[in-house]
RNA sequence: GGGCGAUUAGCUCAGUGGGAGAGCGCUUCCUUGACACGGAAGAGGUCACAAGUUCAAUCCUUGUAUCGCCCA
């Protein structure tokens, strides 16, 4: 099925096309990744938002395309290399490049496959990939740009290095995690020199050129100023007066170490320390001439300890100590370390002003608006974008440096003069698919495409990746297309969790699979429980029974356009002119929910109209209008204005669903309606049928009186399939005889006969008037539970009344409230009255 | 430590200044001619706690407790 909409060209969108343009590009997944449920859900949303924007009549296009991953390509590939006792370094940038190129051909990607299956209506014949040919053209286009205008520059800076990758990551990839550690105080100095610093990383202070102390802790100030000599390592440090230092904090003093320690660095700077580097850049100790160089930082941290303790100058130790240590959340999960580092940064202070400013004067908007302050938060603190990386799989810094320091930046088409090597670094992943919203429409190149779909309409993403990527978007496309933004909208939506509300996760082993979901229950069921927990930007549970109540709903509606096709009903059959008042209760009631699911996903409220849709499809329609339609069908007066109504309903209803579960939608409604496909059928739009109040009244008695006659048989304990005797009263006073076969129906009564003799009689007040139903239940009824039942029935009446009366018996109440909230309450006492007086009538009345 | 959010039925969550809701789960009954992935009828909640505003608070304000997320 997914093929024939594929190769029907549903999903390819036209440049060339009036029609108005509805643009979403993909968020991107790495190349290396595979299907997870965060992936299915978000898919989901794009896709409902993009199949009823396509049924609207919109130009839609869903670019697909995938992220290059940088950090994470080189993660698993260095792997398999090591696994072959090699590494990239022996293989050389080249080949190891190349070999990189392999892997994506035989391995990347297996996710392209899985979003066929969950039936995204993406335009495969725009497929991108953030390392093409055409993305590095916009890369090269934008860095020049940024690079003259001298947005970037290249700057020595404390950064967060990752040992393993030999590389430096962005703030944005680090995690900050509680972890058990120790904290080692020490005394640096002797005699009257002594001071014990602190430490939870006691190899770095063979790297300590100072100790540093509030200029005004009296217990210190004798000694600002002097030298004292660092352990070990036998140097003589300054000891300064800072007043970023904490004096309530441990000791009051702290050790210096201005190239491994971000905080140190500053006071590093305002003393004018030196800042020697003694970590090489896979985490070993290098540089201080002691004992310790060449060994790996935990085991520097280890050895240096005990030689400190040899000396007798460990004051303290707490183990464990918790506190929080930055670690790397791409590929390796190692602890990171700060490195003074030279490196390429984007000054981001101007792009994000912008950034924050297009949401601030509404050109783009924040869904839900909740978010706004957490984006704000973010962009108007943002710290200058890190965008080197000492790695090989990316776009490679276009920056070329002569053989006499001179420094030039290449655009795309540039050739570097001869002699002149190129920058080793490649840029950070987020560089290239913070171009991703105007480079896969063709930019730099002013296409079609472009000129047709940018900005894009919707941008669907989690809030977890708000500052990554929506942000690095915001920036490059507000700059990059002068000053136009990406998208008009922002939806961010939340986090899939397990059943019990957790985060999933794999140590926690409570991740699920949707491709397992699929096969157990289906790509609509998994579709479905998926929009049906979608609210805007909160968090969503879910579990098997979720998917398996989500399938349910799927049977449901197979059974019921069955039900329909088996009595031959069409939506191309004229709808009655004179309907019944179930065909204008239902039509009516498909109008509202029509309307209501329209507002609802015009909002991005997924869980709420797919809500609604499930309670009129299987509460309404399936529960109610199709029993009544049963016996219409039965008379040849209402049989054909019934099929008309039954077609029409579920023409509109499928076509509703259709976002959600596209492939039995697309099933039953060909069978339904013999059309080509609901893929491209027009989004119901307002309907004809007006809401007809008096049969919306009448619909509202019946099923009241239905519901009190099954009450009594439940609790009489007659079986739902006894027919039983039975004279309705009353039934046309109170609004219902054109209703008397469908009472009938729906509870199994029969005419009564000859011998009729009723042993029961029930009274239903509805709001025309009050039926009486006697039934002839051949025996005597069970006066025990009949008398419970309606002494349930006199506890509500008295707690109603009792209400009532103690709001109107309070005349401030009667006063202040507003007339028709009074007016209410006056309705509701004397509906009170009446079913108390009823019902302890009944009451009396049984024999005892 | 700072910021944001949450606390409603057994579980997971909607919701509203004036009669407490859903899904799943639970109880009882029913294989009836769309559907047992079903039908019918039910049980179940002092809406975290305490003060305040109001004629009226689950909803607004403040505080407390607990939990979660983000940032440092």
């Amino acid at each position: 099925m997914y093929q024939r909409w594929v190769d029907a060209g549903y999903f390819t969108a036209d440049a060339g096309s009036d029609k108005p343009p509805f643009c979403v590009v993909i968020p991107p997944p790495n190349v290396t990744g595979s299907l997870h449920i965060g992936h299915a859900f978000e898919h989901t949303l794009i896709d409902i938002l993009v199949r009823r924007r396509r049924m609207q009549g919109y130009e839609t296009l869903w670019l697909p395309g995938m992220d290059h991953a940088s950090i994470a390509v080189h993660a698993l590939v260095e792997k398999a290399l090591a696994a072959e006792g090699t590494s990239r370094r022996e293989l050389g940038r080249e080949a190891f490049v190349e070999r990189t190129w392999e892997w994506k051909a035989e391995h990347g990607g297996a996710i392209l496959a899985q979003m066929r299956r969950l039936g995204d209506s993406v335009d495969w014949s725009r497929e991108r990939f953030t390392m093409d040919s055409r993305s590095n053209r916009a890369v090269l286009t934008r860095f020049t740009r940024l690079f003259d205008e001298g947005l970037i520059y290249r700057a020595e800076r404390m950064v967060n290095w990752s040992p393993e990758m030999r590389s430096v990551l962005s703030d944005v990839e680090v995690e900050h995690r509680e972890v058990d550690g120790e904290l080692v105080s020490m005394r640096y100095g002797a005699g009257d020199d002594a001071i014990v610093v602190a430490t939870t990383r006691v190899e770095t202070m063979l790297g300590d050129t100072a100790v540093a102390v509030h200029p005004e802790d009296e217990r210190y100030v004798h000694l600002v100023g002097r030298e004292i000599e660092l352990p070990l390592v036998g140097r003589m440090i300054p000891v300064v007066a800072d007043s970023g230092v904490d004096p309530a904090f441990g000791t009051g003093a702290v050790k210096v170490t201005p190239a491994h320690d971000p905080n140190d660095f500053e006071i590093g700077r305002r003393h004018g320390l030196p800042m020697p580097t003694i970590m090489d850049e896979s985490g070993r100790i290098t540089g201080t001439g002691t004992e310790f160089d060449g060994m790996d930082r935990f085991t520097a941290r280890v050895k240096v300890r005990e030689a400190l303790a040899a000396q007798g100058r460990i004051v303290a130790e707490r183990r464990p100590y918790v506190h929080s240590v930055g670690h790397s959340s791409r590929g390796t999960r190692e602890p990171i370390e700060p490195r003074l580092s030279l490196q390429w940064f984007v000054k981001v202070e101007p792009l994000a002003r912008v950034a924050g400013d297009a949401v601030r004067d509404g050109s783009v908007a924040v869904h839900p608006k909740e978010m706004e302050p957490r984006w704000f938060g973010w962009v108007d603190n943002m710290h200058d974008w890190c965008i080197s990386r000492q790695l090989w799989w990316g776009h490679r810094i276009p920056v070329w440096y002569g053989p006499d320091g001179e420094v030039v930046c290449l655009g795309p088409d540039e050739q570097p003069p001869a002699g002149y090597t190129q920058d080793p670094d490649v840029l950070d992943t987020w560089f290239s698919s913070g171009l991703w919203p105007f480079s896969t429409l063709g930019w730099p190149d002013k296409t079609p495409d472009l000129e047709k779909f940018y900005p894009t309409s919707v941008l669907v993403t989690g809030y977890d990746i708000l500052f990554f990527w929506v942000a690095r978007m915001m920036m490059m496309g507000h700059y990059a297309m002068d000053g136009e933004r990406p998208f008009d909208t922002i939806a961010l939506h939340g986090m899939v969790r397990d059943a019990h509300g957790k985060k999933m996760s794999k140590s926690a082993g409570n991740t699920v699979d949707p491709v397992a979901w699929m096969d157990a229950y289906g790509t609509d069921a998994l579709r479905f429980a998926l929009a049906r927990g979608a609210n805007p930007g909160t968090d969503m549970p879910i579990g098997d029974d979720a998917v398996l109540a989500a399938r349910s709903f799927g049977t449901k509606l197979w059974n019921a356009t069955r039900l329909a096709l088996a009595n031959r009903a069409s939506p191309a059959l004229p709808l009655p002119a004179r309907p019944t008042d179930a065909d204008a209760w239902i039509l009516g009631r498909l109008s509202q929910v029509r309307e209501q699911v329209d507002a609802l996903l015009e909002d991005f409220q997924f869980a709420k109209a797919t809500e609604a849709l499930y309670h009129f499809t299987w509460d309404e329609f399936c529960a109610w209008y199709l029993e009544l339609a049963k016996p219409q069908l039965a008379d040849a007066d209402t049989a054909a204005g019934t099929r008309a109504v039954l077609g029409h309903v579920l023409d509109a209803l499928l076509r509703l669903l259709h976002p959600v579960m596209p492939f039995i939608t697309e099933a039953l409604w060909q069978g339904l309606t013999g059309g080509e496909s609901v893929v491209v059928a027009d989004w119901p739009a307002e309907a004809g049928a007006p809401v007809v109040t008096a049969a919306t009244t009448r619909i509202t008695a019946l099923q009241k009186l239905v519901t009190e006659v099954r009450r009594f048989r439940t609790e009489q304990r007659v079986p739902d399939t006894r027919r039983v005797a039975a004279r309705l009263v009353g039934l046309d006073e109170a609004g219902l005889g054109a209703h008397r076969a469908a009472v009938a129906s729906l509870v199994r009564l029969d005419a009564p006969g000859d011998d009729f003799a009723a042993t029961a009689t029930l009274e239903v007040a509805l709001e025309a008037g009050t039926v009486h139903v006697e039934l002839d239940t051949s025996g005597a009824i069970d006066v025990v539970a009949e008398r419970a039942r309606l002494g349930r029935d006199l506890a509500a009446a008295q707690k109603e009344l009792d209400q009532a009366d103690k709001k109107l018996g309070n005349p401030r109440f009667v006063d202040n409230a507003p007339a028709h909230v009074v007016d209410g309450i006056r309705e509701r006492r004397v509906t009170a009255v009446a079913d108390f007086e009823r019902v302890t009538a009944r009451l009396a009345a049984l024999p005892s």
